[in-house]
DNA sequence: ATGGCAGTTCCTAACTGA
């Protein structure tokens, strides 16, 4: 089976680019973050008419994420609250950042972590306090539970300077800085594996490059989308890959995407 | 030091992203 995870930066504007990609590459899964797009005008037909199901959870130019899938996903649900409750969500579920669905006994999470704009901002605090309440949404899966979890999308979070194409000064500002890469950490404590650091060791692997001054080109990257697995999972993988190729397109979205295979 | 690019809507300016 083979998993992947790609922020579209709108489903509507990279429709073509997304079918053109799924053709190419016969994922059985594949779960897309900043859909940017409410439920009732996202473009179905497309996908649907490639084989996948299509679940979704969307809002008006921000955000939203969706999974589409070969096989029909069991038990979805949109997020934080139908695991932890309202009490502990709060308002994190008005934005549209989670969707998480069952397929083969694997529970799927994916997820579009917020971006936190700036160090010691509003946003930011939101960010620590979404990853936070990500923590106890993680544990309430493991515990319900004893399925394996694959848990995918953009973290807005490079965990480790060989994530970064240049780290120096990077943890001045959002996706290095150390309280957020601390509050991924703990995250990941619940017994969450990195895929992509199963089979690469070495920096110079990105999944972000910004629009602004030339960043791919001069591959000033990030790799900040990734695919989380519990052990039983992690073991059975036998590849992760970022597939650079979308990002050398026109008008392309500023990630690419992430492939795990099991 | 700043803005740079892109998408969307509050659509030709302002916002959010990363």
């Amino acid at each position: 089976m083979q998993i992947a995870t790609w922020n579209v930066n709108s489903i509507r504007t990279r429709t073509l680019q997304v079918v053109k990609w799924l053709n190419q590459h016969q994922v059985d899964v594949l779960c897309l973050q900043e859909t940017k797009v409410i439920d009732l005008d996202f473009p179905k037909q497309p996908f649907e008419e490639l084989g996948y199901h299509l679940y979704f959870a969307g809002q008006k130019s921000y955000n939203g994420v969706a999974i589409l899938s070969r096989l029909p996903l069991l038990d979805v649900k949109i997020g934080f609250s139908p695991i932890v409750g309202e009490e502990i969500t709060g308002n994190l579920d008005e934005q549209k950042r989670v969707i998480s669905g069952v397929i083969e006994g694997i529970r799927l999470v994916n997820l579009y972590v917020p971006n936190g704009s700036e160090i010691g901002s509003d946003k930011y605090e939101y960010k620590l306090r979404w990853l936070s309440v990500l923590g106890q949404y993680l544990k309430e899966l493991l515990t319900q539970s004893p399925q394996e979890l694959c848990i995918c999308g953009d973290f807005n979070i490079a965990l480790e300077d060989r994530d970064i194409y240049n780290p120096k000064g990077k943890d001045q500002f959002v996706m290095a800085s150390p309280a957020e890469r601390l509050a991924l950490l703990d995250v990941l404590s619940l017994g969450l594996k990195d895929a992509f650091r199963k089979f690469t060791e070495d920096g110079g692997h990105y999944s972000w490059w910004d629009y602004r001054n030339a960043g791919f080109p001069r591959n000033r990257g990030w790799r900040i989308d990734h695919i989380y697995l519990t052990s039983g999972l992690y073991e059975q993988t036998s590849g992760c890959l970022i597939d650079v190729e979308p990002r050398k397109e026109t008008q392309p979205s500023d990630h690419t995407p992430v492939i795990v295979k099991f």
